[in-house]
DNA sequence: AATTCATGTCGTATGTTTGCGTCATTAGAA
DNA sequence: TTCTAATGACGCAAACATACGACATGAATT
């Protein structure tokens, strides 16, 4: 039996290491910074609204959405034939919770090696 | 004069937008956060140990710094054959202020449109 | 000077992301 | 029921990221 090796090696990573990467990789995209502060700006959140806010065609806003939602990020419920979109509370705190414990690990001391 | 449309769109988008964009795009692989926080971790701080702590070629991982340096998040010394790097306190502060502020800005009040 | 060692650069193969047109679906309007 | 409107899913093409072997460079060592 013949395992055959992929190029993929990020499984070799910790995964409090993944995960931070992975938000970080959603965050990683203009368009969805500018969607989830959109989202923080506006109260009326319907997706055709953030398509014609962005410099982007419908389509490509739906996948960002998509991603952005797969990630924890926002909600979106349905309002007849529209599609009402949100921050996710939750998710976004575990963002920033991430972040902030990352953030304080890698705080380099005033006693630097380098100069 | 016809100008060729490139598929890339991101000048579409503010500067700040981009900003946190790119710095969350060096953050979304986890070699390089593996990297930071080995570098907030050990005190010798030589590009062979952490070619040899992680699970990639050195080659790779030279890459990885690479990155990492033109983010502005860590620097190189010379140091006769090897090469020391260390967190660079003024790059770290930089994107700590930056997730910082993109995060309050982002932060869902209670009361929210979704439920 | 020749060798060795630590490191960076280049080229290349492969995987992943982005953008968007087209189609399918589903809710409301006519 | 038929039509229209809002949206997600699918699939393709171009751009970008990742991994790494092979080569280049330049400092120490012999």
């Amino acid at each position: 039996m013949i395992f055959v090796e992929t190029m993929r090696k990020l499984d070799l990573f910790e995964k409090g290491q993944q995960e931070i990467a992975a938000i970080a990789k959603v965050m990683s995209h203009p368009a969805r910074i500018a969607i989830l502060q959109f989202l923080a700006a506006t109260p009326t959140c319907i997706s055709g609204d953030i398509s014609d806010f962005l410099p982007l065609s419908r389509t490509t806003v739906s996948q960002h959405l998509k991603d952005l939602k797969h990630a924890g990020l926002i909600k979106g419920e349905v309002e007849g034939l529209k599609i009402k979109y949100c921050l996710n509370k939750k998710g976004i705190e575990k963002m920033k919770q991430l972040f902030g414990d990352l953030l304080e690990e890698i705080t380099p001391e005033e006693e630097n090696n380098c100069l």
